[in-house]
DNA sequence: CGGAAAATCAAGCGTTTGCTTGGTATAAAT
DNA sequence: ATTTATACCAAGCAAACGCTTGATTTTCCG
């Protein structure tokens, strides 16, 4: 049902550095697993760190297919454009953002404070933890995006940040939080995010330090 | 001493909406004003209108000239190259911002408390203001600039961040701020960056309301 | 008035880009 | 055994891109 095409290339250039030598033909269905787009799945993680690392425009899809070991016209099988890529990257990513999300926040029914924590602590897992390319690709090249996708790409930010409002009216209540609850929740949200652009991750332990320090730098408890 | 060159629109397009039928040749030297590089600095305004707007990739150099009623060769008459280009939009910008930021800093010799707050209003201004485009533009799209001149642009955030140091640790201090006053640096600066995606600018006073807001936010004042 | 300088126009060159067309290899389904 | 679906390779096209070259127009300055 898919396209097809692909292209060799430049012949100028020296030779691919390791095309892996991945069969040809259909691929075996292991009994196990079910493989359903299983080449489509690595081609979006792959563009995924690649947009992230130099930007939407300022990679091309030759790079992609070399970066999964296709030749240049392989993607076009498995997406339509470049564009319908970069949707379905930020779209999965936000799915399981929200999904992820939705888990801990039903499993922690405890103080608005102990849920801000959970939140900020997951949010940062998103931004900076491993194979979690998709929300920097969404923040930086959205824009990139047809106004259709941006709007079903906005609905789900929605969706994302609805658990944080009754936490922080919650919090403001309880005088932890002075600022204005919608204000607060975009500038916390400006704070962590911001975070793709200086953190490096040296120990996976330091995304608790960072969600302590972020805790006291925004709420004020006794 | 510049360069030269240009290039016609494409001929299939229609005809271009209003080339401002700027005179042709050597610009009339007013008396009273130093006319030195009065196009350059036009081309910069628009080019960072556009780069913002679309990004760096997005926009073409014939955008730009089209946008400056140029001819689209004609740019580089200006600037050798597109990447030279954004390089003096972003210099320009942040040799202004630290300036202004200067002017603030010294003015103000008052409490920790007053100096963060006109820091904070400063750099909302400088974000948000009329004719703004230059940090935006720095911080989405500094990525497409050469590593010399990144190097070069990294010096100048720092010389800009420079002041915010010693009040964050005067608060820090004061019990004002109870976070890591380098993560609250970067902490804050990413909550205020982030207003560019969502504030669009009803009344020029809210921006006083904002750095209230995000004062109340930061710090636990009594 | 005449030459130099400033700023642009006019045209297009060479490369890169997103994407297309058509064929081929392998495995699953019938 | 034949068909069908999957997934890829091979080659390349048309458009767009950054940038160049060379002429042209206008103003400044001595």
């Amino acid at each position: 049902m898919p396209h097809s095409s692909v292209r060799s290339p430049l012949p100028s250039f020296s030779a691919l550095p390791e095309l892996a030598k991945r069969p040809r033909g259909r691929p075996r269905k292991l009994p196990g697993t079910e493989a359903e787009g299983n080449r489509r799945q690595e081609l979006m993680q792959v563009a995924a760190r690649l947009f992230r690392q130099r930007g939407f425009d300022a990679v091309t899809t030759r790079d992609i297919a070399a970066a999964a070991g296709m030749h240049s016209g392989s993607p076009f099988y498995h997406f339509e454009t470049k564009g319908v890529l970069l949707f379905a990257i930020i779209q999965a990513g936000m799915q399981a953002a929200i999904a992820s999300q939705e888990a801990i926040v039903r499993s922690a029914p405890a103080a608005p404070v102990d849920t801000l924590r959970a939140l900020v602590r997951h949010h940062y897992e998103v931004l900076l933890g491993p194979d979690s390319d998709f929300i920097p690709v969404m923040l930086y090249e959205g824009r990139s995006l047809s106004a259709e996708q941006q709007a079903a790409i906005t609905e789900l930010r929605k969706t994302y940040e609805a658990p944080w409002v009754p936490v922080l009216d919650a919090l403001a209540k309880e005088g932890a939080l002075t600022a204005d609850p919608a204000l607060a929740r975009l500038m916390i949200l400006g704070a962590l995010n911001w975070s793709v652009q200086w953190f490096k991750p040296h120990g996976p332990a330091s995304l608790s330090a960072l969600t302590d320090q972020a805790m006291s730098l925004f709420l004020r408890t006794p």
